[in-house]
DNA sequence: GTTCGTGCAAATCTTTTGCAGTTTC
DNA sequence: GAAACTGCAAAAGATTTGCACGAAC
């Protein structure tokens, strides 16, 4: 909890009931939810949250580079808490985002290769589409 | 023409003005057109052009796999034909989104780490984001 | 002639805005 | 107490749906 707070405090933003639960829930729920799956599901404990102040906590706290939103586009915005340089797998098959946790070998070569078009890089994404562990699974009964 | 044409019967679809018109607007124009744009940009030669048949077809170009839809998310989704493989720059700053036509040269090697998470890889996409030439010549001045 | 595609209007869904009241510091 | 945040209602923007008519094959 204290956590939370801590990084509220560091970004210069007001510590509300509203914010910590938010930023508890994308740290706990690494699942890359919508505005409206965080605003269902905190809203059994804060009755009186509006989704208002879902999106505006979340914009708020993407500016400050808490969090992001992610670039696998539907037609919601997913949110990602930013946590160790990570990549995303979409499966086609039950739209579930997954985490993909490796560290490009050759990050330092991809950025000098595409700074030499004169755009200066701040962020590398890796996306990945395919058919996910679980629906392989499914597939193979 | 009869490239868009050709593309159409390849997949099983009827050829109409319309078709052939979205495919070679996003064709001739590398921009990642939203639907919006492509519509108000069509509907000037084609005056009894619906938003509708915008979005149907290009719902029906994205399933053929003609075209596809960019991951690179904000209120509106982006197309963009699919041609040789390569990867997409945005720009924080203006917005504009840059083909980068770069191989990377260890897709294999990316490849088997990743599908050792029991995961079937299809695509794989890379998303930059920084600020472009053009922002950074602004920016001097 | 049948199937598929187009275009209109209305509906739906997501996100944003304006504003009054409340909380944080 | 000032500045920032919350929550409501309404607005705005993007996309989808239902349906009648028309075009493609």
């Amino acid at each position: 909890m204290e956590k939370y707070v801590k990084t509220l405090k560091e970004n210069n933003l007001k510590v509300t009931p509203q914010r910590i639960m938010i930023l508890k829930y994308l740290d706990s729920h690494r699942t890359h939810p919508t505005a409206d799956e965080i605003y269902v599901s905190l809203k059994k404990s804060i009755p009186s949250l509006s989704k208002t102040t879902v999106y505006n906590s979340l914009d708020t706290l993407k500016e400050h580079g808490v969090i992001q939103t992610l670039s696998i586009c539907g037609s919601e915005h997913r949110y990602d808490i930013k946590h160790d340089m990570h990549h995303h797998f979409l499966c086609t098959k039950c739209g579930r985002i997954y985490d993909i946790d490796f560290k490009c070998p050759n990050v330092k070569q991809i950025r000098s290769k595409i700074e030499k078009s004169g755009h200066c890089i701040d962020e590398i994404h890796g996306y990945f589409k395919g058919i996910c562990k679980e629906c392989i699974k499914k597939e193979k009964k």
